[in-house]
DNA sequence: GACTGGCACTTGACCAGGGAGAGTGCCAGC
DNA sequence: GCTGGCACTCTCCCTGGTCAAGTGCCAGTC
């Protein structure tokens, strides 16, 4: 029995199960493709290949359906990379070229993603702990009233006003605004918050409540949790295509949708490059028939965030992985130019 | 025949539907309502009810349901208001309180709205266009770039980084500054936008080129559309209760969250304070069988935005509606203390 | 005139049974 | 090692019959 022609076989069922949403029987794969023998021929490769766990039949006398493992395996070493095609790479390019700031692009990379994968697409933001400090700025509102903006080496810019005890004066202002700027500027965001905490007792002490007030604002900024968290969906409607299973595969994505910890976790877990889970590997027992592709994205080496789609485990996986890891490249590519 | 039982009927018809799902019949009413005559007194209220338009039998020898006329009556003549719990309220508190932005205070809303009413949440971000300029801050960045900053009078904060033709001098940026500050401060943003346009030529010749790339992207924040119409949603998972019928109560929903334009229109068809749109009043084909309820929200007399809820015509009005209402005063609220 | 009890009628929901079709496993033969 | 053939096993779908819920209507009562 040739190990070559019983790849070529799991190769086949994936796609045909792919393509029709049926389990596929050894006459039907026949129809569809040409492997020069009989289905008795066939039938044989097919239950060697559920020995080996890769694929298996809902019920007796029905076709088989691949198995997580067999997914696997077809992703690891059958699968075929499917180039974009021209039309959808200039989809992308226009569909982000006239982003005006970092929010735009991510909700705009969402939409484009969901609609080349018709799955659930989720853009995490550019995280802001691994970034840096690019320029801060202290201003002075009416009354005691201080806005903050820091902006960051990825675009992000974060705002925040706040009320200071007593309305600082022109020249305290102006000089914390430089001396936070000199501490902080080019630092990535946790060691920029710790140099801050050092910096309050160089400040008279009649001018520290007001500092102080200031430099913690920002520092909770830098480290605020809530902004490295945020993420974006869209897409929802395409659950309407995974099938006809409303509880295993669309309300358990509907869940996980709304607990946006899941799905970070399910991004953070994301180690670099192009990553493939299926079914249980996403490791949420829910999520079991359903497959997660997901690819880091950010300015040259330096990852920044996440991004990936969530679908039905019975996906077209060349066409996902492509569409996710060309979106990512352009997000990359988008933020580096700012 | 009494009027008023007939409506008594119609009032615990709607009732019981919503309570079970299923269509009510004359026995199982008196079951659940004491109405002190008999099912053959019922069967001919009902068939009055009927002929009136106010309710239908999905097939002879069904139990009755409302029709979307049927639940107009009910929401317009027949629903007591249903108050909140305290222990409502202060989720709704708890939960508003401590959000740090404009953008925090919409989706802590949308969280409780959801949670609330169990169904699927619509808050739009505050509008721009209803809002004045409170603030503008120009700031020079390194090299060429210029940070722009406007604070709205709803806290909202939009900022914008542009690349000028060349590096101002320190001086023309302050006063570009004081000028576009003393120019639109106070003002609405479309008439804000106005007075800048007119403000370029009363500037030297050679600053001019700088000047108008300042003013014209200021002026595409104020009337920036994007902004205007953000919106955010959530308890998407609340889907899974709208009944079993995917095709004609889910995934109709689902499109209208993808397609933002729909739910906006949807929140901006709301004339003021609670609305509620039943099946065809949404004026959407795909949603007959949805309801809407919204209600604008604002500081004191003016609005800013409106927020609401989507979900099954048969749904809990009296108490939707009251939290929608709730949220909404408790919103307004917030931006006000800002 | 309004309400009630009774009765005949309609109709979807719920089985049980019986092909039909698709697919399998296995075996003997090439 | 591959193939054709055959018996076997399921699910799917259709049919028919029973059941329960609910209705409309009519004659009778207060």
């Amino acid at each position: 029995m040739s190990d070559d022609r019983r790849l070529d076989v799991l190769r086949a069922i994936v796609e045909d199960y792919v393509a029709t949403q049926e389990p596929v029987g050894s006459r039907s794969l026949l129809d569809r493709h040409q492997l020069g023998v009989s289905p008795a021929t066939i039938r044989n490769d097919m239950a060697a290949l559920e020995d080996e766990g890769y694929i298996m039949q809902p019920h007796t006398s029905a076709g088989r359906i691949p198995t997580d493992k067999g997914y696997r395996m077809f992703v690891d070493r059958l699968a075929t990379v499917k180039a974009l095609s021209p039309a959808e790479r200039r989809a992308i390019e226009t569909f982000l070229t006239g982003a005006v700031d970092v929010d735009d692009v991510v909700q705009r990379s969402v939409r484009v993603l969901a609609q080349l994968t018709n799955q659930v697409a989720i853009v995490q933001y550019p995280s802001l702990t691994r970034s840096t400090v690019r320029h801060i700025e202290v201003v002075a509102l009416e009354g005691a009233r201080v806005l903050l903006v820091v902006i960051t080496s990825s675009g992000r810019v974060e705002q925040r006003i706040i009320e200071l005890v007593e309305t600082p004066n022109e020249q305290l202002v102006s000089d914390v605004r430089s001396r936070i700027t000199q501490a902080t500027v080019g630092q990535r965001l946790p060691e920029a918050s710790l140099r801050l905490a050092d910096m309050i007792e160089t400040f008279a002490p009649n001018d520290r409540p007001i500092v102080t007030s200031i430099v913690t604002t920002l520092s909770q900024t830098f480290t605020n949790e809530r902004s490295d968290e945020r993420i974006a969906v869209g897409g929802t409607a395409n659950l309407v295509r995974f099938g006809s299973d409303f509880d295993t595969a669309i309300k358990p994505v509907l869940e996980a949708i709304e607990e946006q910890v899941v799905l970070l976790k399910l991004l953070g877990e994301a180690t670099g490059g192009l990553t493939v889970r299926i079914g249980s590997e996403t490791g949420h027992e829910s999520l079991s028939s359903t497959a997660v592709v997901s690819s880091a994205y950010g300015l040259d080496d330096q990852a920044l965030a996440t991004l990936g789609t969530v679908g039905p485990t019975r996906m077209d996986y060349p066409a996902t992985m492509a569409a996710v890891g060309a979106v990512a490249r352009y997000v990359g590519r988008m933020l580096a130019d700012n």
